[in-house]
DNA sequence: TTTATTATTTGACCTAAGTCAAATGTACTT
DNA sequence: AAGTACATTTGACTTAGGTCAAATAATAAA
């Protein structure tokens, strides 16, 4: 696992019993099933997601092609930053791609959390940091590797993302066409 | 300006004289020459910088070719996050462009002081967000539009950043090659 | 003002990956 | 089991942008 997210699940371990009984209060299970959408375009994200098992994707559309920007598997928070963070409409899509049970958080319930306990406000911190340090090695990995080292890497790094999805979602996922993806699978 | 840089800003104006106090206390003026460094490759980073004036910019280096991934100027905060959160060494270099001042801010006098004052910790989460959400503009950018787009979306959004930069840099901020920036601009 | 040095442009050629279209595979219905 | 829908592969062709090399500018330095 990465570092950091060490460091978030070691501090997570140590909250006290105050802490993780204020967090449940304000967090509740929801189930989907697969191909719900969790979020759409247009909508604000008001909740945040995180998944307890199953999958789910986020995407946007562009020029008529859904290009999927991140994928979520258990332990992972599903969100779009961009307008929980702003609360103002959504790019994004977060779409299921199997049935998937979550623990859903409000987002003005969370806030409100925040300022009376300074551990959950440095969560959401560490949380943001790890995305951030995250869409960082993205970037680095579309200016630096081509499409067949970047689906390489993936398959060493994240084997279980390419079991159960379709190749459609990888392929946009790893910035490619199906076509080039089932190309590079061809030759190794 | 952005809309959520607005909301920093003006959250910023609206501190009291303690933390105003409290942030000066732990910031101290730093002035740079041209083409000095502010951050080297394996080196952590233990400030963050306030640029008061002047530009710098944050690359990496990539099979021996520098890879330039961020632009600063004045009221920007330079710093690698990758290196400052985790307190680890550096990929990244920070370099200036121009003479450069700036305010800068040790790492671990900042972070005592969120612990004390929630407003700074709050300051600390908005500027991480603004991050995350400019890193996934980045993406979308590179993502969805043509080299042409980019420069072009670049010159309306960000003339500043034209002037007074070497094309070398700007290409290497674009993610295309020195040339095909030039031939760009030719067409244009 | 001449000489270095660095920045930018232009030309010729190459390549990774995209597009469009058709073929094959797989899974899901009824 | 045959039919429909979706997923994947394969082929032929195109293209944006890269690379390498040489020609001009533009700046700085002697």
């Amino acid at each position: 696992m990465n570092l950091y997210l060490e460091k978030i699940d070691k501090f997570i371990t140590s909250f006290d019993y105050k802490t993780i009984e204020a967090l449940n209060n304000i967090s509740k299970t929801e189930v989907f099933k697969k191909n719900d959408f969790l979020l759409r375009q247009g909508q604000t994200c008001k909740k945040s997601y995180h998944i307890e098992n199953g999958i789910a994707r986020k995407f946007y559309i562009s020029n008529g092609k859904e290009i999927t920007t991140e994928l979520f598997f258990a332990n992972d928070i599903a969100f779009s930053l961009n307008s929980y963070a702003q609360q103002i409409p959504s790019i994004e899509f977060i779409q299921t791609l199997t049935d998937v049970t979550v623990k859903s958080t409000d987002y003005q319930a969370f806030n409100l959390l925040k300022k009376s306990n300074s551990i959950i406000a440095e969560l959401d911190l560490m949380l943001t940091e790890y995305y951030a340090i995250w869409l960082e090695e993205r970037l680095f990995q579309f200016h630096t590797m081509t499409a067949t080292q970047r689906y390489e890497k993936l398959l060493t790094n994240d084997a279980h993302i390419i079991q159960n999805i379709p190749l459609t979602i990888i392929a946009s996922y790893l910035g490619i066409s199906l076509e080039t993806l089932s190309r590079i699978r061809a030759k190794a």
